[in-house]
RNA sequence: GCCGGAGUGGCGGAAUUGGUAGACGCAAGGGACUUAAAAUCCCUCGUUCCAAAAGAGCGUACCGGUUCGAGUCCGGUCUCCGGCACCA
């Protein structure tokens, strides 16, 4: 063993090992318990960055801890290699984006080596590539075949920079997730993935996802946005239409002065020949703050009151939501308030608060603006400035007048069923996924329009539908496929006449949708995936990445999961059973960007102190779940932690023989077990723990430096010594030996062992040996603490009570005032309570 | 506005079930070794009172409550971060 810690050598030597041995390929038993442990793959942009390696290094602990703990571990990498940095790279560079990708991956496998991480490789997948994009295409007409795939024309969220659409979820403050440019509308034709026939699944689903953080399966809920109503029709006045309103609040339509209605209402072009209107409301304003208006001409009949109501053209109306109408009750609703005062629309006061509803507070002096028409403050009856939104007791509703809001609203449900006014609904905020992609480096979609017979599927047996090589990316006009004859000119499958390839690919989220299947069994061609193995396998036991997906992907991925397993290829419902979502890292407060210059380069830490010290930075710094604030020189307090070790180990080896089977247990029944053998169980039993109760790396480290700490300090002076001294260093290799392996594997070695530590199993405490046999116990008077004494572990109350009582300090609190009570915690404290005077 | 989460030394963070607040590390200060420096090792390190020690008081964003006892539980307030936001 050198005398000083070589990284450099030292991780050459294991990774070269490791491979060798194949140590990290998958069993392919099916019998031992499994666990499948995945990282987020990444997109290969050209190199990782600090973000990669806290996320990679956090599974790779995991993915050792259970190997050592006999799992049949399925530990996976690879590549979401579709994307559209490697077009913007072939314009600027002038490279193909394949070449570029391939590239890309083939430098950060490198990088990924370097950091010893425990995958299998022989199980890597890069998505761009045919033989897994081809099960895109399957997945697509699987789909189209069930009915959950379907083309239309709307309009769409476009990207001018990326010049391509943009899904809702891809959508994030109305600017692009990828750069951030202002995303404008644009009408469209398109594909969509009918997500929306599955959003009641993935609702109530979400309650069983007990293994995520309650935050992103919130979000998911939020997302998702079911709420329930009624649809209601008010006829026309003076016509045989009708306009169809949605609803949560059924029990405010005897308060509805107007309603409101989409720009993009089909009535509009149906009923409106006025152009001077028609102008007007293709004029409202797009801005989200203004609410504007126009009146159009046209007026409503409320169903249950016969009242006239004008119909207004509204901005802040969407089309997409309900039905692209809403009843407008001025007085319960804080929009319909402010449209109504700025256009000068009635306001009926139709529910008032109720003393009854909890949180009701009796507010009589409120200030009064006389000035302008106002509705009724509901429990004051004076004029207020806002709508009143809350739920309450009913007032002016007909028959329905005096019943609260939440019986109002069934009973008016009830009614409008019953006189075939309309009828109950869920409406859902979740649209359906836009995947269509103008773009080249992504999945051609399988699709074939004809002349003849319209849009036909490619026929399985004709997969993949290859993406053509030979083009030229300008980054001009339209996509680049279109340009490429070969490509789009073919026959269609059904008549054989010449038709035309769809030239649009997949968006890229896709292929992320389902690669964890793929992992399971990633080179049959027959099938997506061996359902076999798969069924294994799934679902991903741990899975762990950014919170930037907690919409995005999860949810795609849960959609898709769900869509295979109803056409019968997987058992699962859910693909992801615990999911860590780990934390940003940061520096000087920020996230690591370029713009910033604030990025702290791995080659460069890794070459300077080694992949072992930059794992347990990463580990030790912050728990894995908050975000890591990086400092250089906590990485130099890591690396001279491993150097410690590192010295302990080499005095060890030259000054008492520290090594396989050194020392004997000369005295094992001793009634007082070595103090350093006890510090080693409690160890154990500590980093066991630490790591089991949701992954705290940082704690589980700190309790082995403390053991550290104690082993240096540690003299031997008799073979019982020694025993316990080898003890505890050969335990602190194999505790370590998750965070900092190759430097585990180096130690293991020195002291003669010849089989590499990963087939050591994980140790084990003994719950004897770990026992205190005197514990420290506090004094408190009447709270605070006054003394401190040593006992034995497991003495009864009485003589506890009478040791606290024999102490001078606190004997000199009590003094003569009365004892009220006296109170004793196991093992922890006693409590005396006295009288003040 | 609604829904999450957080607030503890100079800093990152511990305190797992209501029971010794500040583990472990970083930084800082002092010392040893050295011609010197680096590295390494040892000591100090929440704050106030006191020359110091001993000791005592205060202290987990703020105000209040429950309790023998609160960083932890309850009610309210403030600040920060994240998500959603004309979704009828």
């Amino acid at each position: 063993m050198q005398e000083r810690y070589n990284p450099k050598d030292t991780e050459e030597k294991w990774q070269k090992y490791w491979q060798d041995k194949e140590l990290f390929k998958t069993k392919e038993d099916t019998t031992s318990p499994k666990f499948y442990c995945l990282e987020m793959f990444p997109y290969p942009s050209g190199r990782i960055h600090m973000g990669h390696v806290r996320n990679y290094v956090i599974g790779d602990v995991i993915a050792r801890y259970k190997r050592m703990r006999g799992f049949n571990v399925l530990h996976p990498m690879g590549w979401d290699a579709f994307g559209l940095p490697a077009e913007n790279a072939a314009i600027k560079h002038g490279t193909h984006p394949a070449k570029w990708t391939y590239e890309n991956i083939d430098y950060m496998r490198g990088q990924l080596k370097k950091l010893g991480l425990s995958y299998d490789w022989q199980k890597e997948i890069a998505t761009c590539n045919p033989e897994y994009y081809r099960w895109n295409q399957w997945f697509f007409i699987k789909m189209l075949e069930r009915g959950l795939v379907y083309r239309k024309s709307s309009l769409v969220n476009w990207c001018p920079s990326c010049e391509t659409v943009l899904a809702n979820e891809q959508v994030i403050d109305s600017k692009c997730w990828r750069c951030d440019s202002i995303v404008a509308q644009k009408e469209l034709e398109q594909w969509f993935l009918k997500i929306t026939a599955y959003a009641e699944e993935l609702l109530r689903f979400c309650d069983t996802l007990t293994g995520w953080p309650e935050k992103v399966a919130a979000m998911q809920r939020n997302w998702i946005g079911r709420s329930e109503g009624v649809e209601i029709d008010f006829p026309v006045a003076g016509l045989d239409k009708k306009i169809r309103v949605f609803t949560t609040r059924q029990d405010t339509i005897f308060g509805a002065t107007f309603l409101s209605i989409a720009k993009q209402h089909p009535i509009i072009s149906e009923l409106i020949n006025d152009k001077d209107i028609l102008k007007k409301i293709a004029s409202l304003s797009e801005d989200p703050e203004k609410k504007e208006g126009v009146f159009t001409g046209l007026c409503a009949v409320n169903p249950l009151t016969g009242d006239k109501l004008p119909v207004w053209a509204a901005n802040f109306v969407l089309m997409q939501y309900g039905t692209g109408a809403v009843m407008a009750v001025p007085a319960h609703d804080q929009r319909d308030y402010e449209f109504a005062i700025k256009y000068n629309l009635p306001v009926k006061v139709v529910i008032i608060q109720d003393s009854r509803i909890p949180g009701f507070q009796d507010s009589s002096e409120k200030t009064i603006n006389p000035s302008t028409p106002r509705p009724l403050d509901p429990s004051t009856s004076l004029p207020t400035t806002q709508a009143y939104e809350d739920d309450g007791i009913l007032v002016d509703s007909g028959g329905f007048s005096g019943l609260q809001s939440k019986e109002a609203k069934d009973r008016i449900a009830q009614f409008i069923e019953k006189s075939n006014l309309g009828k109950r609904t869920v409406n859902y905020k979740l649209r359906d996924w836009g995947i269509s992609r103008q773009r080249y480096w992504g999945t051609p979609i399988p699709i074939i329009y004809c002349d003849t017979c319209g849009i036909v599927p490619v026929p399985e047996d004709k997969l993949p539908v290859l993406l053509p090589m030979d083009i030229t990316i300008t980054g001009k006009g339209t996509n680049p496929l279109s340009g490429v004859r070969d490509f789009i000119n073919t026959t269609c499958p059904k008549c054989n006449k010449p038709a035309k390839r769809e030239t649009d690919t997949m968006d890229t989220f896709v292929d992320s949708s389902w690669y964890f299947l793929r992992y399971c069994s990633p080179h049959v061609n027959d099938m997506p995936f061996n359902s076999g193995r798969t069924n294994y396998y799934m679902p991903v036991d741990q899975y762990i990445g950014g919170i930037e997906h907690a919409v995005l992907h999860l949810l795609y991925s849960r959609f898709f999961t769900k869509v295979i397993r109803d056409i019968g290829l997987l058992k699962a419902d859910e693909p992801f059973k615990n999911l860590l979502t780990q934390g940003m890292v940061i520096k000087e407060g920020a996230k690591m960007s370029k713009s910033k210059g604030n990025v702290v380069d791995p080659d460069y830490l890794i070459e300077k102190y080694g992949a072992d010290t930059v794992r347990l930075f990463c580990l030790f710094a912050a728990p894995p779940e908050r975000d890591l604030e990086w400092s250089d020189q906590g990485v130099e307090g890591a690396y001279r932690f491993l150097n410690r070790v590192w010295t302990l180990v080499n005095k060890g080896l030259r000054d008492w023989g520290l090594g396989i089977g050194k020392g004997q247990n000369t005295n094992p029944q001793s009634p007082t077990p070595n103090l350093l053998l006890r510090k080693t169980h409690q160890t154990i039993k500590k980093v066991t723990n630490d790591i089991e109760r949701d992954y705290h790396f940082n704690t589980a480290i700190a309790s082995l430096m403390e053991l550290v700490n104690e082993a240096a300090a540690f003299k031997v002076s008799s073979d019982e010594d020694a025993y316990a001294l080898n003890l505890c260093i050969i335990n602190i290799m194999l505790l370590i030996s998750p965070f900092a392996p190759h430097f585990a594997e180096e130690l293991w070695e020195s002291i003669g062992h010849e089989q590499s530590l990963l087939t050591a199993p994980w140790p084990e405490w003994d719950e004897d040996m770990a026992q205190e046999e005197e514990v420290e116990l506090v004094i408190q008077v009447n709270g605070k603490l006054r003394g401190r004494l040593m006992i034995p572990q497991g003495l009864d109350d009485d003589s506890v009570k009478e040791r606290a009582f024999q102490d001078a300090k606190v004997l000199e609190y009590i003094k003569d005032k009365p004892v009220k009570k006296v109170l004793v915690v196991k093992g922890r404290l006693v409590n005396i309570v006295i009288s003040e005077k």
